[in-house]
DNA sequence: GACCAGGCACATC
DNA sequence: GATGTGCATGGT
């Protein structure tokens, strides 16, 4: 069996066992764009708890974001983590949708995706998973989005690629599934729910609905 | 108290 | 180009 249509398998197996993930949970685009920053090496819980704290202040615009004093920000977002970063990162992408697009979403999400993905590769704080997320979720373009469980999980289950190299990972991916963002959207997200279950640091096999499935 | 979480930039070799 | 380290909160 060639390595799409185990894909497929596996896909399926998972949407029987979890049905459909309903991502990315957010409002709007530029909530899942800030989701994407906040959630970088940080559990949801806490990213959530931000996203709070930014809505509560009716902050959840390019336009703000940008405006804003970083204190006031870094108050908002601290349960996340990393906040000075962080912050810096989300005025840095505030910053350019405002200058570049007038703050309009509708604008950016016309760009070539292969073009925006080079546009926000450049900016600081964003790397391939964030931008790939963004571009997936807040923009519905069909990139497969490659993170720590996607390569532990393909890694048990006998894909070969190394760890740190992230386009192979995604051209595995993408060769071998059709493009389409609502299959990417779903088959990512079902990923991320399996491995939350049962595919952390420590792997809990029995019952795992993969037991046994070798690519 | 140790370990972990939906990464990334930067320094150093 | 590969590898190591800082960033920081909150849950288990």
């Amino acid at each position: 069996m060639i390595y799409g249509e185990k894909l497929l398998k596996i896909y399926k197996i998972l949407l029987k066992e979890y049905g459909p993930q309903e991502w990315w949970p957010a409002d709007s685009p530029f909530e899942v764009m800030i989701g994407a920053v906040l959630t970088q090496n940080t559990n949801w819980n806490n990213v959530s708890r931000a996203i709070d704290n930014l809505k509560n202040e009716d902050l959840i615009c390019p336009h703000k974001i940008a405006g804003i004093s970083k204190r006031k920000l870094i108050s908002a977002i601290r349960p996340s983590g990393f906040y000075n970063q962080k912050a810096a990162y989300l005025k840095g992408l505030s910053r350019h949708i405002v200058e570049k697009y007038s703050g309009d979403l509708q604008k950016l999400s016309k760009v070539d995706t292969e073009i925006l993905r080079d546009e926000l590769l450049a900016l600081k704080g964003l790397g391939p998973e964030t931008v790939d997320s963004i571009l997936l979720y807040a923009l519905n373009q069909p990139v497969f989005v490659i993170d720590a469980y996607t390569r532990r999980i393909f890694g048990r289950h006998g894909v070969a690629i190394k760890d740190s190299d992230y386009s192979a990972w995604q051209k595995f991916f993408e060769s071998q599934l059709p493009r389409d963002a609502k299959l990417f959207n779903e088959f990512h997200a079902l990923i991320v729910r399996l491995a939350k279950e049962r595919c952390r640091k420590k792997p809990d096999c029995q019952g795992c609905p993969l037991k046994g499935i070798v690519l």
